[in-house]
Parts: C-alpha cells; sequence; structure tokens
DNA sequence: GCTGGCACTCTCCGGCTTCGACTGCTTATT
DNA sequence: AATAAGCAGTCGAAGCCGGAGAGTGCCAGC
C-alpha cells in the first residue's frame, strides 16, 4: 500500500514530530541520513500521504503532522518491542533484586519505576484474585451487628469485607462460625468458594452461628468482583507533555476513576492491541493520549496488566519496550511466591 | 496596627483579587459596598498598605494583589469557620448518612466528597493505629519461609505484615504462634504491642515456635510507623485553578509522595495552624499553594487530619467550614463503629 | 483629612509590515 | 517516467506602532 520510500518518509515525519512537537517539513525530511531524495521529491510524497490520511496540514505552509493513522504505521512497523537502554534496563534488574513483601506496596513501587522508565503517567492493575486460593479466613466481630471477614490469599493478597447482621451476635457465635467457614471454604478459589449456597448448609449449628456464616458467604458472592487494585504513577511527568492546563485536568479526571482506568486498559488488551492511539483508547477525553499496554502471567496464567499513558506523540519504542520488560519481570516476580 | 478603614480596603482587595483573579485598582475597591470613601483616598491607602507589605505591584499602572501578608491577615480576621452553604451542608449530611462499611472505601469517597465540596484537591490521611486495641491476629504461611502476619484492629483497620524467615517452617509451627501471639497482643493497642520483648517468653515453646514468634514480634515493633493511609481526592478540579503546566506539574510531584503530604499537614497542626498560606507551607514549590486542615476526633482522641490543597487565591472560607464540617462528621462516624 | 483633578505610566490590543518556512506547480534533467 | 530545481504564492510568527484604557501618584482646594 506504501511503496518503500513513502514509508521512509512517514516514519521519518513521525520521529521527528515525535521528538520536536512541531510540524516537519520537506526540508526536514529530506536532510534526515534515512532519506535521499531532494526536498521537492519528499513534497510529492508528502502530498499523497497526506491524501491517504497519513498525515495533516494545520495550515498551509506549515509541515504536516501525522494523524492518528500516520502513528498507527508507525508503531506497526516497529514490530514489537525493542530493547531497553542499558541504564534503563539496569534500573530495572536492581528493582526487582531489591524488592521483596508486601504486594500492595510493590505494586506501587512497580508504577513508580514504569514512569520513571517512560516519563509518562503508569498504570498498574492488580493481580485478578479469581484465581488464588483461599488460604485463611478469619471473622473479627468488631461491635455486636458488625463483623469483618478477612480473607487471606495464596498470592499474599488480602480481601475484607465488612458484614452487617440484623441481629446482635458475639464473640462465641462468630468463632464458631470462622470454623466452620473456614473448613468450607479454605483452599478453595474465590470463585469457587462464591458458588457455596449457604442454605444448604444449616444442619448441625446453632441458629445463631448459621446466620453469621449465610451472611458471610452471601458477602463472598456479593463483592468481590470489583475490587481491583490499581495503583497510578508518575501523573506529574506525564502532564508536563501537554500545554494546555484544560487537556491536563480532562485526564486526570479520567485517572481519577479507577474503573475507567481498568477498562480502559482490558478494552485495548480485549482487542488483541498493545497500543492504542487517541481516539483508539475509546475515550474522548484522551484524544491527545495514547496508552501501551501489556498483560503480565503469573504462574501460566494472566493475572493483571500495566501500562502507561502519554501524549500520542509519545516514545512508543521506548513505552513499548519498558511496559513490555516490567510486565516480563512482574509476573515472574510475582509467580516465585 | 491597621486602622478599620485600611482593614476593610485590605478585605475588599483580597476579595475581589479571589474572585478575578485580576489585579484590583483603586477604582474598583472604591465602587464596593462596604467602603464609602473616593477612590484617591483608597489610592492613599494602598500606597501605605503596599509600603506595609500587605499588597503589592505587578507592575506600575496596575491594580494590586494580595501579598502572602495580606492573605495571612484576611484569614486571620475571618476568624474562624463559618457556616456551609445548604446545598453543601445537604451534600455533606447526605454522604455521612449512607456512608457505611469499609474504612478504607469510605475515607477514599471522604476525599471525594470534600474535592467537590470546595473544588481543590482534598487530603484525608487515615487515623493513627497507635490508639487502636488489636482486636486479632493471624499468622499465615505462603511458602515454606514466608509468613503473613494480619491484624485486625479495633477501628476496623487491618495492618498486614510479611515476615521472612532464614529457616523453613511449617503450618502447625506457625499455627503454635498464631495463638501464643494472640494471647500476648489481643487487646492490646499496636504501641503496647511493640514493646514486647521477644527473648523474654522463649519459654515452654520448641525453639522453632519460638523463632517464628520472634521473628512477627520483630516485625511488629520495625515498621508500623510509617503505613498512615493517605487518600487524595480532587487533583482535576484542583489543576484547573492554574494556568502554568509546570506549575501543575510541581505540585503534582508533592500529591505522589505520600509522606510529604502527611508530614504537610502534620507540620501545619503542630503549629496550631488551620490555614498555611504559600511559603508557609514550608515547600517551595507550593508557593502558589495554600492548605486549610483539620485534625478529626475519634473517641476523644486526635486520630488523623484532613485538608484541601489550592491555589492561594483560594476561597478561604467556603474551605474552611468545609474541612471543619467535614472533619467534624468524618470523627463522628468512626467514633460510633 | 478627604476629594477632585491632572499628568504620567504601562499593559493590552488591533493593525501593519516583514520575515521565514512551507507548499504546489511548472519546467528541466537523467 | 521518475527525480530535481526553481519559483511564485500562502500563511503564521514576530516585531513595531499608536491609541485606548486602567491605574497610579501627587497636588491643590475644601
Amino acid at each position: 500500500m506504501l511503496d518503500e520510500r513513502k514509508a521512509t518518509i512517514l516514519r521519518a515525519v513521525v520521529a521527528e514530530y515525535i521528538e520536536t512537537a512541531q510540524p516537519v517539513g520537506s526540508g526536514h525530511v529530506a536532510s534526515s541520513a534515512e532519506v535521499n531524495v531532494s526536498s521537492a521529491t519528499v513534497r510529492n510524497d508528502m502530498a499523497a500521504l497526506e491524501a491517504e490520511g497519513y498525515l495533516a496540514q494545520p495550515h498551509t505552509s506549515a509541515g504536516r503532522i501525522p494523524t492518528e493513522k500516520g502513528y498507527r504505521f508507525f508503531v506497526d512497523q516497529l514490530g514489537g518491542p525493542g530493547k531497553l537502554g542499558v541504564t534503563e534496563s539496569q534500573q530495572v534488574r536492581t528493582f526487582f533484586n531489591r524488592t521483596h513483601g508486601e504486594m500492595e506496596q510493590m505494586l506501587s513501587d512497580t508504577s513508580r519505576l514504569l514512569s520513571s522508565l517512560t516519563h509518562y503517567a503508569a498504570v498498574v492493575v492488580g493481580p485478578q484474585h479469581e484465581v488464588a486460593t483461599i488460604k485463611s479466613v478469619q471473622l473479627v466481630a468488631l461491635s455486636p451487628r458488625l463483623v469483618l471477614a478477612v480473607l487471606v490469599l495464596s498470592s499474599g493478597a488480602i480481601e475484607k469485607h465488612s458484614i452487617e447482621l440484623v441481629a446482635d451476635t458475639d464473640d462465641l457465635i462468630v468463632n464458631a462460625a470462622a470454623v466452620r467457614l473456614s473448613t468450607l471454604i479454605v483452599g478453595q478459589t474465590l470463585a469457587s468458594a462464591s458458588t457455596i449456597d449457604g442454605d444448604s448448609l444449616s444442619l448441625g449449628e446453632s441458629p445463631d452461628v448459621s446466620i453469621v456464616l449465610r451472611a458471610a458467604l452471601a458477602e463472598l458472592r456479593g463483592e468481590h468482583r470489583h475490587d481491583d487494585q490499581v495503583f497510578i504513577g508518575g501523573t506529574s511527568d506525564m502532564v508536563a507533555s501537554f500545554d494546555a492546563v484544560r487537556t491536563v485536568s480532562e485526564i486526570l479526571r479520567i485517572l481519577e476513576q479507577q474503573l475507567v482506568v481498568v477498562s480502559l486498559l482490558e478494552d485495548v488488551l480485549d482487542r488483541g492491541l498493545s497500543v492504542a492511539i487517541g481516539r483508539e483508547t475509546g475515550n474522548e477525553a484522551l484524544a491527545d493520549c495514547s496508552i501501551v499496554v501489556a498483560p503480565y502471567i503469573v504462574d501460566g496464567e494472566t493475572a493483571g496488566s500495566i501500562g502507561v499513558l502519554g501524549p500520542t506523540r509519545m516514545h512508543y519504542d521506548q513505552a513499548l519496550s519498558a511496559v513490555a520488560v516490567v510486565a516480563n519481570r512482574l509476573g515472574r516476580t510475582l509467580s516465585e511466591g
């Protein structure tokens, strides 16, 4: 569809625009290393590229800037993530060698790492809990009608649910319920635990106990779908890439809605992409942004995703490699546990 | 120090500048309702106010803008928070009537509430755990050398600590250690629990158990100081008050450092203030910002603090009342548990 | 002690010009 | 037929000018 020379010219335009944020003229392209034709020839090709929708002109007598289609071509022909620079891969290596312990802390630090590598905003979506098995359950009575259920998962994650009862209870009852609950769900996955029907087990316990038990199981069934943990870092870095406060404010508004952020990443992955450019993100407010995403794999299963959010004129190659490398190392680190 | 008329004029200048963000001229002040003298008189007084450091002139032939000293005077003479508007207090009321359950969720929602009331960034620092008593302890072996300690506090908060062992352990040992640990620390505060010396209790247990026990107690002693939870909301609202992306980026960089944010609030409170203006915040990057803070009280003790961060030309009266009212309701809500 | 008046200062804004970076087209070249 | 060279034309950015407007400081008068 694009002959070799046009492709080279398009590449050069995109690369230079990413670097300078200025419309690129035929002269600059002609004097770049990869192109060996005169500016007049470049002009002809650029006119063709504009006609085909890869480039646009802010106004006559200005250079060209890439359209989303132009960026898309550029990204596609990059052909997957390249290698990271030495400094950066060193940074990743020492980070993952030093990291240990608390998963949440670690995911949060990972988002910092990723943003410091790319200078864009980094998003880390914590592992789905569905696949992890339940290591332990505990019920604690905080007040006569409020019981806290604490689940420890094999991944080291913790889920807590508060259970509000309609009748008073006490420590003895709660403890009995906790013991029974343990035998029921420890060792199972959250998904399978939430299928347990409370009514089928009212045998043998006192009514008080089974009330608590059923309330706990109901709570499990209900909510655990929504608490993907999201860690966002480096918004201050990303902001510096834009020049209108208005735009910045809109982007931040998106990032404040964790649910939206998660589904943004999932959407891109579901479409089989690793990069979404401008409106491809599916969000009008992100028309000037691109997203680079990768899933990470824990124990052979896709567990979560990480990504960066930056301007459409982002350094796609760096972002792609950084996201790929970090996703890879993150998955491996989490698999070890 | 300032006669009544100068004070009135200063008030008028600050109020108008907050509203319009434009330098205020003598004419505007003279035609405002509270001032009944001619613009010439106002001019003289404004010159005096400038000489005394309350006002500044961006350039000759422009109006005056308040200095930090000017804002400080304005805030001090407000004399404490006023009342909230009807819409706003309605909003607060329905929020706290509907809220329930999960503390973290609720604190996070509170920061959203506060930012939607003020249109500035809202910071909510979670309750200190030192005063809460330990309701339950659980040790879970995630892998032979990694044990997770989960504490449930009377406040409903959960602390988790991962404990890395130098030797392998197993479920039996860990359970035994958990039982022993429970008898030791349940019912105590975190502060007093962390004073327990592991060496004084090596009697009666098997060596394996006491190793785990000591590691757990050491972990308790070590870390729990730092995990104040911080919830920040409404950054997108705040951003709209500024016009330089550069400034915005610097402010966001501050907000990304939770530790800095917490100590920022604590600092202000320690100095006995509820408002810090510009450089009073003690942070050069916040020279164009002000902070309004209030502590909240749970069960008679100061438990944490909330605040808003906005431009120096913020609506101090609204911010003060919003922060005061929310702090009050938050404290009461948390006391009920 | 306040006010009106007046001269002065500076920014902002529209209009104008120049400059420079482009483009597109036409013509020459290989 | 593809490429290069040259040239006229376009348009924004930057600089300059002058007037308008907002504001000040000061002085003289009440």
